[in-house]
DNA sequence: TTGCTTCTGTCATGGTGTGACAGTATCGTC
DNA sequence: GACGATACTGTCACACCATGACAGAAGCAA
């Protein structure tokens, strides 16, 4: 009976997880990942341990945080998304579009991809946490084409497409001399082409 | 001055990686990679865990023993393709012809993408052990474009390349009625078109 | 036998991640 | 205000992975 509840109840939490996730990558860039351990973040974020693998699933779940939230933003911009367009032309308007992040957020996009890339233990958790974000992509391919998102191309689709954008996002932190979109842009117009030989 | 050695010296060891890694196989297949210790793989192979160890960098890096001496494979067949052909062209052709396994290693090949797929652990290291084979793809797109391999297009055709191959292993694990070459080989001509919708 | 080399086991240790359980802080209700 | 329900927290114990240090074992060559 006491279903409906009004705003909360129980024991407030001690942080939030972004807060949390704020001071770990602090951390990660005073002293690295892996000299870094779970006890100092939840020791500087006031609370034990334990309650640290109560808010993340493991130490490297902290960097994906902001990122798990962006897969339901790629899901419901290809929901509106014109479908006349040509299917990578589409696939490519949606992703750029969703990247364009506002500057402010620049920093620290920049700073967790960077961490990413270098440090083995995170880029070995890309891939489960990539994998949502390509199914966005393969069930969208799958839908154009009349076909199950299982399938060997729509499925295709989705890994390709996903592995296009990491290469931008290496090159754009490597590089950084341009914005983000742009290099996402031409890596995806690349693909859409099948790579093909420029003609000089 | 005792540079040049005959056949080996000291103490014989006391099993192979090969040997190691079919007990561990066999372990996994029997109880699942999760429910199975390090320990109990040692165990079983008549040695301690910590020389586990010594034969393997991780309990996960004893299903990719057999796909690193692969890449050394890939890399001679790119050295030996036609460069005459279309880019991508090469590429399917190198990578289907390096993937015809020989039937008996079908079964053993099957068990092990079966549970690089379906174990979250393993998933998570395929990353770094696909580098390498990546790479091998990269540097051939680059010296055929004429740039770097680190270079966006030839760091995306490398990336995609893998991405459209997995597609192929998923679906071939998953369905299996076919060779695998035949998934592989639709997988890369799609690529090569850049998945233009088929009139039909 | 002696010395060198290579592999091995034992021991100790640090770090991740989880289950069990009790404690604490807030709610709504009487 | 006392009460129970709820949600979060800390403490404790534990299994497992992975690594460094060190000594012992087993082969070769002189």
């Amino acid at each position: 009976m006491t279903e409906a509840r009004g705003e909360r109840a129980g024991r407030p939490p001690s942080t939030s997880a972004r807060a949390v996730e704020l001071i770990a990558l602090e951390l990660f860039g005073e002293q690295g990942f892996e000299d870094t351990t779970v006890e100092q973040i939840a020791e500087r974020a006031g609370v034990s341990s334990r309650t640290f693998f109560r808010y993340f699933d493991s130490k490297a779940s902290v960097l994906w945080h902001q990122f798990d939230q962006e897969v339901a933003t790629l899901r419901s911009a290809f929901d509106a998304v014109d479908d006349e367009l040509p299917l990578m032309e589409a696939i490519r308007v949606v992703v750029v579009g969703v990247n364009r992040y506002r500057a402010q957020d620049v920093a620290e996009l920049r700073a967790r991809m960077h961490l990413i890339g270098s440090v083995p233990a995170l880029a070995a958790s890309a891939a489960s946490r990539y994998e949502p974000w390509e199914e966005a992509v393969s069930e969208y391919a799958g839908r154009r084409r009349g076909e199950s998102a299982d399938a060997l191309v729509p499925l295709a689709i989705g890994r390709t497409t996903l592995a296009a954008c990491r290469a931008a996002f290496d090159r754009w932190v490597a590089v950084g001399d341009a914005d983000l979109t742009v290099y996402l842009d031409a890596a995806l117009r690349a693909l859409a082409t099948g790579f093909v030989d420029e003609p000089h």
